[in-house]
DNA sequence: CCCCATAATTATGAATTCAAAATTGAACCT
DNA sequence: AGGTTCAATTTTGAATTCATAATTATGGGG
C-alpha cells in the first residue's frame, strides 16, 4: 500500500494511541529501539505519520506496562531488564501458569482438552523454525491461561510476557533448549490428560525454572 | 491561573499526568466517580484546571490498569468490577502474597522481620478505626512484597489492589472481619518469626481465602 | 588549553485549536 | 401521538501552538 503502514482503516476499530502502543512494542522487542534508549518523539512521530499527542499517550501506557520509563523533562526510554529483573518476571510466570495448569488439569472439558492437544501438537511439528515454534509456544501457554478463566491472570501474564520478550538471552534462543522445553511440554499434556492437578501444577513450574537456568 | 488548587508545587516530582492519575484513583476508590458511569473530561480537566491533554494521558494510564474503560469515540468509562472479577483478583492476591510470604520467612533479616512486627503491632493498635486499621493493612502488605524482593510482583499486586478498591463489598468492611483479619496476621507473624515458609504460605492464602469469603 | 558563564537551540510538557463523530433537539409528516 | 429526518450542539480525537526546562554551542577569562 505505501512504504510504511497503510492509512489505517477509517473504520477504525481500536484508537490509535492503541494502534500505536502496539508498533512501539512490535520495534522495542525488535530491537530497532534499543533497551536503555531515549526515545526521540518527534522522530517517532514523523515515522509514524501523526502528531505527538496520541505517540505521547501510547509511551504512557507503555510505561505503565513497564516497556519504557519515563523521566520527568527528559522524556521516555525504553527500559533495560536486567538479569535479575528476569529471574523476577520467570519466576512470577512460574507461579502464575502452574496454578493455571493445575486449574486447567483439574477443571477442562475435553473439548478444551482437545484444544490444548491440537496446539502442542502444532508445537511439535514446528521444532525446526525457531519463530514459528515461539509463536506455537506462546499460543499454547496463552490458551491454557484462558482456559484457566481467571482474566485478571491472563492480563498479568500477558503484560509479564511482553517485559520478557524485551530480554535478548530468550531461554528458546539456547541451543538445545527448544527440545528440552519440547520434552517438558509432552509431560505437562500428560499430567492434563491425566487430569492430575498436582503433577501439572509441578510440571509447569519445573518448565519456568529450566527455561530460567537455560537465560541466565 | 487556576481557582480550586494551589498552584501545585513547581519542584514537581512526579509528572502532571501521574498527580491526576492518582486524584482519578483516590476519586473511584471514593466513589465520587461511580462504576459504570462516564467520565467528563470537560468538567473534571474544569474541576482540576488543568486542560485536556494530561488528563487524556492520565486516563488511559488507568485503562491499562483496568481502573477505567476506553470506548472508541464515546470516551471513558470507570470499570465495574463484577463479583466474579473480585474472586479472581483475590485468588491472584492470595497466590502472588503467599509466595512472597514464604520468602520472607525463609530470608527475612532479622531487622527486616522487627519491621514487620513493628507494622503487625501498628495494626493491632488500630483495631477502632476501620480507615486506619485499613491503610495499616495496607502497609504491612506491602512491606512484606517489598521483603520478598521481587519488583514485578510488587507492581503486580500494587495493581491488584488498586483494582480491589473498586469493591463496593471489601470484605474488611464487613462486621466481625476486622477481628477475624488481625487473628490471621498473628498467626502468619508467628510463622514468620519461626522461619516457618511452608506455613507462612499456608496462612496467607488461608488469610486471602477467608477474606473472599468475608467479601463474597 | 581548559573551565566557566551565557546565549542559542532543541525537546518536553501542557494548553489551545480544529475536524469529525455522536448526541440532542426541533420540525415535519403520517 | 409517535416516529423520522435533518440541523444544532456537544464531545471526542488529534494536530498545532506556546512556555519553559534542558541541552548544546559560543565566547571569553584564568
Amino acid at each position: 500500500m505505501n512504504n510504511t503502514t497503510p492509512p489505517a482503516p477509517l473504520l477504525s476499530p481500536r484508537a490509535l494511541y492503541q494502534d500505536v502502543a502496539e508498533r512501539l512494542r512490535q520495534q522495542i522487542f525488535a530491537r530497532a529501539l534499543e533497551p536503555g534508549s531515549w526515545i526521540d518523539e518527534m522522530k517517532l512521530a514523523g515515522e509514524f505519520g501523526i502528531s505527538r499527542t496520541p505517540l505521547r499517550e501510547a509511551l504512557k501506557v507503555l510505561a505503565t506496562e513497564g516497556l519504557v520509563t519515563m523521566k520527568v523533562r527528559r522524556g521516555a526510554y525504553v527500559t533495560d531488564v536486567s538479569r535479575d529483573d528476569v529471574a523476577q518476571v520467570y519466576h512470577l510466570l512460574g507461579l502464575l501458569e502452574s496454578d493455571a495448569a493445575a486449574t486447567v488439569a483439574a477443571r477442562a472439558t475435553a473439548q478444551q482438552r482437545a484444544e490444548l492437544a491440537e496446539l502442542h501438537a502444532r508445537l511439535e511439528k514446528q521444532v525446526r523454525q525457531r519463530d514459528a515454534f515461539f509463536a506455537a509456544n506462546e499460543a499454547f501457554h496463552l490458551a491454557l491461561l484462558r482456559m484457566a478463566g481467571n482474566r485478571w491472570a491472563l492480563q498479568t501474564v500477558q503484560d509479564l510476557r511482553k517485559v520478557m520478550k524485551l530480554n535478548r538471552h530468550h531461554s528458546l534462543f539456547k541451543r538445545g533448549r527448544l527440545a528440552e522445553s519440547l520434552t517438558e511440554h509432552r509431560a505437562l499434556m500428560q499430567a492434563i490428560s491425566a487430569q492430575d492437578a498436582v503433577a501439572a501444577a509441578q510440571l509447569m513450574k519445573a518448565h519456568f525454572d529450566s527455561g530460567l537456568e537455560a537465560a541466565a
